[in-house]
DNA sequence: GAAAGTAAAGGACATTTGTCCCAGCTGCAG
DNA sequence: CTGCAGCTGGGACAAATGTCCTTTACTTTC
């Protein structure tokens, strides 16, 4: 659930040294700071090097769904980019995190003349397609326990790493909701 | 809801004539027969020309859970041709559809070398993503009504162009939360 | 046109999730 | 230590949705 793409980022780590000046820019974001801000304009394409961003939507009635957490290697920013949009969705650190920042120059440039690159960028969007129909076809057919449970034992460390308020927005529900599933689980001996 | 990419087909509809012979067939396909099975391999893409298919996943539990509606223009296909992969979902026609099939071979060709084929599928994949999230962002935060209430607000002939079968696996309910939300709308004169 | 069979709609109750609020804990100021 | 602010978990009830089954309407057949 934390997604990650190592190829690619150890691909652009390997290929930076021949990349321009100023064309890829290590940066170091806090916990809590926002990479991408919504409905803001993007000029750049960012690699999360280390750390847990997540990638949320903010709702009218001020709550937040999280679409994605991103881990090494996950790509912000792209989407944007391609459409030539306004972001939809914001991005925020949830641990510090390090990114690789492409220039939007540099990133067109690449998707141009670099068919590797494409590759990869053309991958990791179907990527996110398969995810998401996947993701939201199990979460919308199937109750919070259920879902809540497969996440556990996908990831066991789960609720050391990603804190309840993000979890009830990655799941769509309430605090209570968790806390009273998270208590059943327990109390069937299921956690 | 039904998605369209009308550009892109008028793309290939202009350039299919410079393509080599065979590489893009166009092939009629009855309502209700799928184009794509889940988790058979793909080896075309495939353009809707004309009609409306579903993009949906078998669930374990037998109920099935719609992507998305595809309309003119849009692609089926690439995803697992771009991860050479099985297919993860299910593609069948709900009204008589035409598409226009490109080879496998043709497609990776048009990929690489064509700059502007390829720019149109990134875009296409970024849409995807994007449409789902947003898509299953209000779902999962709205209740039935208010999704059901904006779904016949842009789109008014809904119950008339999908099946109320159709709408439930769309929506990822039962058919009585359909029946009951309708009435409910009808006798609050929203419908 | 009546009887029988089938598909669609809806009533009654169960389960899941949300809302509202209170009790208990923690930390800090005085 | 005392008392209060703020956070966390949970109880009680409400709303939304699912399950099961009955009723209604619509076909088909004779």
């Amino acid at each position: 659930m934390i997604r990650t793409n190592t190829a690619f980022l150890d691909f652009i780590l390997v290929n930076q040294d021949h990349y321009p000046e100023g064309s890829v820019q290590e940066l170091s974001i806090k916990k809590g700071q926002q990479l991408i801000r919504q409905r803001s304009s993007v000029n750049a394409v960012s690699i999360v090097k280390e750390g847990i961003a997540k990638c949320f939507l903010y709702q009218e009635d001020g709550t937040d769904f999280i679409l994605e957490f991103f881990g090494p290697g996950e790509v912000v920013g792209e989407i944007e980019m391609l459409n030539n949009e306004m972001s939809f969705a914001a991005v925020e650190a949830i641990t510090p995190i390090t990114v690789l920042r492409i220039s939007r120059d540099w990133f067109n440039e690449l998707l141009t003349n670099d068919p590797v690159f494409n590759h990869y960028v053309l991958k990791l969007l179907a990527g996110k397609v398969k995810y998401k129909a996947t993701r939201f076809s199990f979460a919308q057919t199937h109750t919070v326990e259920q879902t809540l449970k497969k996440m556990l034992i996908d990831m066991p460390d789960l609720l050391e790493v990603i804190s309840k308020k993000d979890l009830v927005s990655y799941l769509g529900i309430t605090e209570r909701s968790l806390n009273r599933t998270l208590k059943s689980l327990k109390d069937n001996g299921q956690i």
